[in-house]
DNA sequence: CTTGAACCTATAGCCGCTAGAGAGATTATA
DNA sequence: TATAATCTCTCTAGCGGCTATAGGTTCAAG
């Protein structure tokens, strides 16, 4: 039995997002002391432990509550998990592919060795996207 | 002189995204027609571009008031401009690289082909970070 | 028993929009 | 000119995923 600090402390999670997890259900309300103090077991610490890993990964909130059911449920299929860290990959790899066209546009206008305003190429660019190299 | 519908199509700005620039001192408050509706000029579009521009780069709202105002003085040093862009860069080549372990980590759970929860590499591996091959 | 750290709830704020309600303005057609 | 269709206006609230603050209570060490 620990104190929410100390959950804390053993996840990596801060304690006002412990709390926010409990308000939207991905954690079950802990068992309380005397004082009304929340008193977590070591099934809470795995289950926040599976949360972080998942936030970490990229799942959304509702993308967890599915996974957390699931693995409640060895028994089922995992087609459904599959999906999910699927769909999760390609939203990785879009983001990727979108981000390196921002690096190479930002290279290159970070590239100009003008000294003012008027012939900097960071400006001129931004002002003008015709004259942008890539898409965005 | 055109409407706040006419410089949301000619930019790609949403219209409320428009007002909430104006909101937020990016723009300036526009002439208004008789009955109270926004007209915009060429330099509205202008500015207004600008700043379309810059947010598909990724800079912040605060960044952007930054180069505004550097762009209206073109005789000054850019060394802020440049300051700023390189800024941006690091930021985005960090994301990029934040993005590409999850992306080594997404394909290596997704590669089990378990067909079950209890063996399912995703499930698995969401539970127990010391299964991942790269930090995150 | 006292002190100080940790904890409680409730509420508001962050960013960058986006959505909706309910009213008024403008424009195109009959 | 009347009317209908489409814009536009302001105001307020909501999104995700937290984070911060205020004002109070409880816990553990000395």
């Amino acid at each position: 039995m620990f104190s929410i600090g100390e959950l804390s402390k053993r996840t990596g999670v801060k304690i006002p997002t412990i709390r926010y997890y409990e308000q939207m259900g991905l954690i079950a309300a802990p068992e309380r002391s005397e004082g009304n103090q929340r008193r977590y077991s070591k099934d809470g610490l795995k289950r926040l432990s599976f949360i972080r890993h998942s936030r970490q990964l990229g799942f959304s909130i509702d993308d967890i509550r599915g996974l957390l059911e699931l693995s409640q449920h060895p028994e089922k299929p995992c087609r459904d998990a599959h999906n999910m860290a699927a769909r999760r990959l390609e939203d990785v790899q879009a983001r990727i592919a979108k981000l390196k066209r921002l690096e190479h546009e930002l290279k290159r206008i970070s590239g100009c060795d003008a000294d003012n305003i008027a012939d900097c190429a960071v400006i001129e660019t931004l002002a003008d996207h015709g004259l942008c190299e890539t898409d965005h």
